[in-house]
DNA sequence: TGGTTACATCGACAGGTATCGATATAGAGA
DNA sequence: TCTCTATATCGATACCTGTCGATGTAACCA
């Protein structure tokens, strides 16, 4: 009996009493799910790497266009969902819009997934 | 400049380079995105919390069942997603069908949201 | 053999989503 | 002010997905 998927994030958001064990509520489900599927698309596990792989954790729009063989447009719709999501932010600098990562925020959800004992 | 999202898991599916910084590749990409996929539905995450919430890992569909408020068919659904994506199996006793948690998979899938400084 | 139980699969449908071209917006520079 | 560049938003479309009732299947039991 490990305890399992426990929510302990989102500080940011009021929400979701801590569950330690036992199962999930619905509400916890709902609002962590909102976050896995963010990044269950190619597109977007690209997007975070590309950004995670720049120095101080923050990239150009510009310099994530290219990578990725999509229409301007769709990585801008990708980007949004990110945001939404709580794994990015924007900072408009000038001309250019600038993403970076959230701290701890996907640290957050590795947490989630990890077994205690496993 | 952290080398986030790298790709370690998978040994069992023959595939995925690992790599161990910069961007990650469209293959590591849409391969990693599928399973997240899988856990980016709240129903799926909290049939995941069910199981890993039994003994061993393990529960029988009876169990999942009630809980959800859905149809079974929509369950045995989600739990068949759950399958494809590595994260359950599926053992059939008698007339009982029990989902196992896959040891490690939701790990690895962690190391991968793990910042390594942050 | 027939019935019952547990579960998977099928077919259909409604709603969501990824994608694009076109357009809007907003800042920089001449 | 006018233009150019960078990015976001809009509208449309094709595809994917979650859900259900109906049905199939397989194991157990009488």
């Amino acid at each position: 009996m490990t305890t399992l998927l426990t929510v302990l994030d989102q500080p940011a958001e009021l929400c979701c009493t801590p569950i330690t064990r036992d199962a999930m509520s619905a509400e916890n489900a709902a609002l962590l799910a909102a976050k896995f599927k963010a990044i269950g698309d190619p597109t977007r596990l690209r997007l975070l790497s590309l950004v995670a792989a720049h120095d101080g954790n923050e990239a150009c729009v510009c310099d994530l266009n290219e990578p990725l063989d999509l229409s301007q447009p769709t990585v801008s719709h990708h980007l949004k969902i990110l945001v939404d999501a709580g794994l990015l932010t924007r900072t408009k600098r000038g001309t250019w819009s600038f993403y970076a990562l959230v701290p701890g925020a996907l640290d957050n959800l590795a947490d989630i997934l990890r077994t205690p004992a496993s």
